[in-house]
DNA sequence: ACCTGAACACCGTTCAAGT
DNA sequence: ACCTGAACACCGTTCAAGT
């Protein structure tokens, strides 16, 4: 797809991919900016050119990340045009995919930029757009009188807080294996939903 | 209260309530070993006569945070004694309440040990602890006919799951103004858990 | 405009040595 | 048993200099 002219050309892209990479294959504890920047087999301090700092890179990493996750969002909404139940279980099952796959990246979305979080434009609009996904399914299920009417986006908080939840506790290995024997992450996450429809 | 008496003594002690005020007062990023030694006032390398690596200084912090979140739901579990739904909600705003209160120590409770957790006997079992907590909770609920009966260890992740995400967006900075203007953390969060209750 | 190399401060960790 | 100091590898960041 890319045509690979960096060294000299892309370097920017280069080091996000080399940054996402590291963190796939060796974890958030192993990513510096000098093995981003061996890795794109450039001088360790080349990436300065690109990214004021090492908070720089980790905000356009999550960014990227961001993207993913709205972009399997997207797709679960779009699979599911006429079914609002089904989007939003769905939307929470990708959301529940997408962490799994890439628990490091997950993890780096969300525990990093924070209060810096408004100095990365790119950052902010892509992470809302996310949320925002999240609202339209909540209020395409009120209107389908699936989920009670309320403020749309704290009834979306809510939901997403919960999905949310369990995902990050399960990745951080808090859920006991009594209860992981029992159902899967999915169903347990399909539950929490179902819960929250019925009321 | 403790007798001061390090320096020589009880430095591991010391190192660890050093840790915590590095944490507490400039955040997870200048929590470093040198920096803990220097505060207990002893030399860079005293630090591993007590602990093997940093990994298991920050596990010692990560209990400590643990035994006070325990330590809290223990507090609101005991105050209403005979009043299940009460406790569920007080159990949860002690929650907010504690993350809130203690930022950095909540986020290194939840990002830290990972895959080594069951390296930490004494992590894994206060943390287990309040997962009892929780359980225990949610089954007194059941048993007073307040939530649906079911699977309480189920039942109780989906719940802690709730609890847990909301909070953790929030100090994530994930969670936009609009909704928190009109609603505090502390109000999410119980409507999350009445509309638990409801079904 | 983009990249390199030397330099500095800071960090985790090991090891031989001190008490 | 507990602590120190020197040493090593690795890191983020700055700066003067190269193309």
């Amino acid at each position: 797809m890319k045509s690979k002219t960096y060294h000299h050309g892309d370097l920017k892209n280069a080091l996000i991919k080399a940054g996402v990479e590291i963190l796939a294959k060796e974890g958030i504890g192993k990513l510096s900016l000098r093995k981003v920047a061996l890795k794109a087999g450039v001088s360790h301090t080349a990436p300065y050119s690109h990214f004021s700092d090492k908070q720089s890179l980790i905000a356009a990493i999550s960014t990227e990340g961001f993207q993913r996750l709205s972009k399997a969002l997207d797709s679960a909404i779009k699979s599911h045009a006429n079914n609002p139940k089904k989007q939003l279980i769905e939307g929470a099952q990708a959301y529940v995919k997408f962490a799994l796959a890439n628990k490091d990246i997950f993890k780096i979305m969300f525990s990093s930029a924070l209060e810096k979080e408004k100095d990365y434009p790119a950052f902010v609009e892509v992470s809302q757009k996310a949320f925002i996904q999240v609202i339209d399914i909540v209020r395409t299920c009120q209107e389908a009188n699936i989920i009670k009417s309320g403020e749309a986006d704290v009834l979306a908080v809510i939901i997403w807080g919960q999905v949310h939840g369990i995902i990050a506790l399960a990745i951080e290995g808090q859920i006991s294996h009594t209860v992981l024997e029992k159902k899967s992450l999915q169903e347990i996450v399909t539950q929490a939903i179902e819960q929250a429809i019925k009321s």
